[in-house]
DNA sequence: ATAGGTGTTTCTTT
DNA sequence: AAAAGAAACACCTA
C-alpha cells in the first residue's frame, strides 16, 4: 500500500511510540526483511540508544539514533504498528522494537519485498542522493526541472522515484486524472499551463491524502472505483465509463472523456 | 487453480 | 542513450 501519504502516517506512528524512549530490545522474528545487517549486529547497535529524528523522504523513513540510522522500505505491504509489549505478535510481524515504558513498535509486512537496512549517516545521505525532490516538498521551479528534458510518459516520470519521491501507482492516476491529463500524454508535450495545473492538484491531493494517512477511496475521487466490477466503473465527473490498462508497468485508470489520449 | 496487487530491481528489447 | 517491457522477489485473496 505504502505511497508518501502512508509513509507520513508511519512516520507519526513511529514518533508517537518511540521518539526519545530507550530501545530496550529488538527482537527480529524474520530475518528475510533485513538488508545488509544481520539480526545480531541490529540489536546489538540499536539497544540502549533512542530514536531521534524520524525524517520522511518520499517512500522511505529513516529513523535516526545518534549512533546508527534505521532505513524503512515498506515495499508493498509493510506498516509500523504501535502495541503493548505483552500483546501476542500478529503472524506478520518481522521484528519488533521493545521500548521503555513497555512500548512496542512493530514492522509489520506480509511480502517482505523491501525492509530495514542499518547505515551510518554517510550511507543514509548517499541514499537520499538517488531519490529525486519530495513530492510534498518540491517547488515548483524544481518540479518543473524535473519533468523537462524527459521524454517518455508521464506516468512513468511521475512514478519516477529518482525525477520526484514519494508517488506510486495510486497517486499517479488520481492526480492525472484530477489534472485532466492522459497517462500516456509525453512528458515534453505539456505546456507551462498544464504543468501549473499538474503541480497544483498534485499538492492538493497530497495534502488530503497525508490527512487521511494513505489515497483516500473518496466516491468524488478516481481511488474510489479502482475496484469496480469488470464493466468500468462511470467516471465521478463526467459519467463516461472508465478506462483500465498498463502504463509504467502497473494496471492504470483513466476517463477517455476527461482525460484526451494524445496522437 | 491461476491471476493480480498502493514497489523496486535487473535484464532484455525497442 | 533513453525508455518500455517482462520477470523476479513473497504471500495472500479472489
Amino acid at each position: 500500500m505504502p505511497e508518501l501519504p502512508d509513509v507520513e502516517g508511519f512516520r507519526k506512528v513511529l514518533a508517537g511510540c518511540a521518539r526519545g524512549r530507550t530501545i530496550e530490545q529488538v527482537d527480529v522474528r524474520d530475518a528475510g526483511v533485513l538488508h545488509g545487517v544481520g539480526a545480531g549486529r541490529l540489536s546489538r547497535d540499536l539497544e540502549g540508544r533512542r530514536f531521534t529524528e524520524l525524517e520522511r523522504h518520499g517512500k522511505w523513513l529513516l529513523a535516526h539514533t545518534g549512533g546508527p540510522t534505521v532505513q524503512f522500505h515498506f515495499g508493498m505491504t509493510g506498516r509500523l504498528v504501535c502495541a503493548h509489549a505483552d500483546d501476542a505478535p500478529h503472524a506478520h510481524d518481522r521484528v519488533l522494537f521493545t521500548l521503555a515504558g513497555s512500548r512496542q513498535l512493530r514492522y509489520r509486512d506480509q511480502r517482505k519485498l523491501k525492509g530495514l537496512w542499518l547505515a551510518g549517516d554517510p550511507e543514509a545521505a548517499r541514499l537520499l542522493d538517488e531519490q529525486g525532490p519530495d513530492a510534498l516538498a518540491v517547488s515548483r521551479a524544481d518540479f518543473d526541472a524535473a519533468l523537462t528534458g524527459r521524454r517518455g510518459r508521464l506516468k512513468a516520470a511521475l512514478t519516477d522515484q529518482s525525477l520526484l519521491a514519494g508517488l506510486g501507482n495510486l497517486l499517479a492516476d488520481e492526480i492525472l486524472w484530477q489534472s485532466r491529463l492522459h497517462p500516456s500524454r509525453s512528458t515534453g508535450s505539456l505546456t507551462d499551463g498544464e504543468r501549473a495545473e499538474l503541480y497544483r492538484t498534485m499538492r492538493r491531493v497530497l495534502r488530503t491524502s497525508v490527512r487521511a494517512a494513505q489515497v483516500p477511496p473518496r466516491d468524488d475521487w478516481l481511488t474510489g472505483h479502482r475496484d469496480a466490477p469488470d464493466p468500468g466503473a462511470p467516471c465521478p465527473r463526467c459519467g463516461t465509463r472508465l478506462r483500465a490498462g498498463r502504463a509504467a508497468g502497473r494496471t492504470t485508470y483513466w476517463c477517455p472523456h476527461c482525460q484526451p489520449a494524445p496522437d
